[in-house]
Parts: C-alpha cells; sequence; structure tokens
DNA sequence: CTTACAGTGAACCATATGGTTCAGTATAAA
DNA sequence: TTTATACTGAACCATATGGTTCACTGTAAG
C-alpha cells in the first residue's frame, strides 16, 4: 500500500527527466557501460552514476560490475504499475479508450512486423 | 520537439507526488474548490495552491474562479503523451502487450458495464 | 612494477521543491 | 458598513536534485 505509492512516486520521479528517459532510450538499443553513457550525455561519470543508481533505484535498470566495468541494462519491470495508474486516471478523464487501444495495436502490429523480419 | 519533451517533463514530475496523484483522484470523483482539497489534504491553502498550479500547468488540472472561490475540475489533457511514452519502452523491455491488453480491456469492460448502468 | 582506465564516494554548489506564515485583496453575508 | 470567507503573493525555511570537482580504489595493460 504505502510501498506502492512510494514506488509510484520514485518511479514518475525516475522518468520526470529528460536526461535519465535518454538513457532508458539507449539502453532500448543496447547495454552500455557508465563511461558510453556519460559520454554520449556530455556529463561527467560522476554524473551519470547518479541517474544510473536513481533508474536503478527505480527498477527501471540493472547493472552488473565485471572487472572494472560496470554494464548497464534495461530492468525487469515494465511500469505495468504506471501504466495502471495512467489508464485508471484516462478512465476518469475519458469515458472512451480508443486513442490508447489505436496506440497499442499500432505498436503491437509494428512490434509483431519487426518479430518477423528479425525471425527470417 | 522540445515542448515535448518539456511537457513530459513537467508530467510527470507532475505526478511523481502523492499528494497530486491524491488531488487527481479527488477531482475524478467530484469537482473542488481549494478550500475543500486544501482540508480533505490537511494543508494550508497556499500549500494546496500550490500543487494545484502544478498540476494547471501540466493540464491536468483546469481552473475557474467564480466569486470568490476557485472550482478545480480534471483537464482535457487525457495523458495520451505520456502513455504512448511508456507504451513505447514497455516494447523496449517486453516483446509482448499482453499484461496491458488486459489492463486496457479489464477497464474498458469496466467502463462499458458503468456507463451501461448509467444510462438505464 | 608502473601506468592508465573505470568507477566510486565525499564534499560542495546553485537551484528547485514542498511546505509554512503573514499580510494583503476581493467578495459574500449579516 | 462591518465582518467573515476564499484566495493570493511574497518571504522564508529545510530538504532534495542535478550537477560539478577531487581524491581514492580496484583492475587491466605494458
Amino acid at each position: 500500500m504505502v510501498q506502492y505509492k512510494i514506488r509510484l512516486d520514485t518511479t514518475f520521479a525516475a522518468l520526470a527527466d529528460v536526461t535519465r528517459r535518454g538513457v532508458l532510450e539507449q539502453l532500448g538499443g543496447s547495454d552500455a557501460s557508465i563511461t558510453d553513457l556519460a559520454q554520449r550525455f556530455d556529463m561527467t561519470l560522476t554524473g551519470m552514476k547518479k541517474h544510473v543508481s536513481i533508474l536503478e533505484q527505480a527498477g527501471l535498470v540493472t547493472t552488473e560490475k565485471v572487472g572494472r566495468v560496470r554494464t548497464c541494462k534495461l530492468g525487469l519491470r515494465r511500469l505495468e504499475e504506471e501504466a495502471a495508474w495512467i489508464e485508471r486516471h484516462r478512465e476518469l478523464w475519458s469515458a472512451r479508450f480508443d486513442a490508447l487501444d489505436e496506440i497499442v495495436d499500432h505498436l503491437k502490429r509494428k512490434e509483431r512486423a519487426d518479430a518477423h523480419r528479425k525471425r527470417r
């Protein structure tokens, strides 16, 4: 209950920063070290480390250090809770879900096409 | 482009606070004055005013002052952008959309049932 | 062994955030 | 016309945030 609220807090806060959303985009493409990310976002190692820690705390990213390099990947959490929260409020806002339906359908079609393409 | 990023920033930031999410829930039930909200959330008028302003700036709430009382209602924005962003990242995280599909279907069924009930 | 590299932690800094109090202004009620 | 209500704005406060530098540790490479 309380945990749930805290998690929404930390997740939404984690998402409320351009750099961190950028890092998530980046990691969606491929895993990266702190150094990689720091360079890509023109920031000190220490600064990037902080962002990664915040994302990690929100469960959006996981990291593993092997040797001297820490590799960051997207976390296992898939924003179900946050999606559900937003959905619930879309319900309050509007009596219809057509817009999201379209988004989901579109992404689903796109994703299936991609998967198909990759598989061949 | 830049605007888009700023909007995600402000919206996610607006949602990253328990009180503000509470206000949204509240307004989902019925419109309310600043005084109503301040009482409900045990906070000064000034404090609540700030929260409402933040929600207003994010387009999540609209207000209208008539006489000396300002009435707050849910805004017209329906979090399409934010839902889309989260969806896009769910795509990165997972190859399947079943979970959200279920959520949407469930809410849609529930909403349709409600609408049906109200209409009769 | 020495040197370079990747990350980490502490300290610091400017600004933002979430809240307050206090002193107004405008409107409604008596 | 007085008084109470509803809000507003400025000022203030403590803490959080997003970033830096600097000193350090551990690991890899020469």
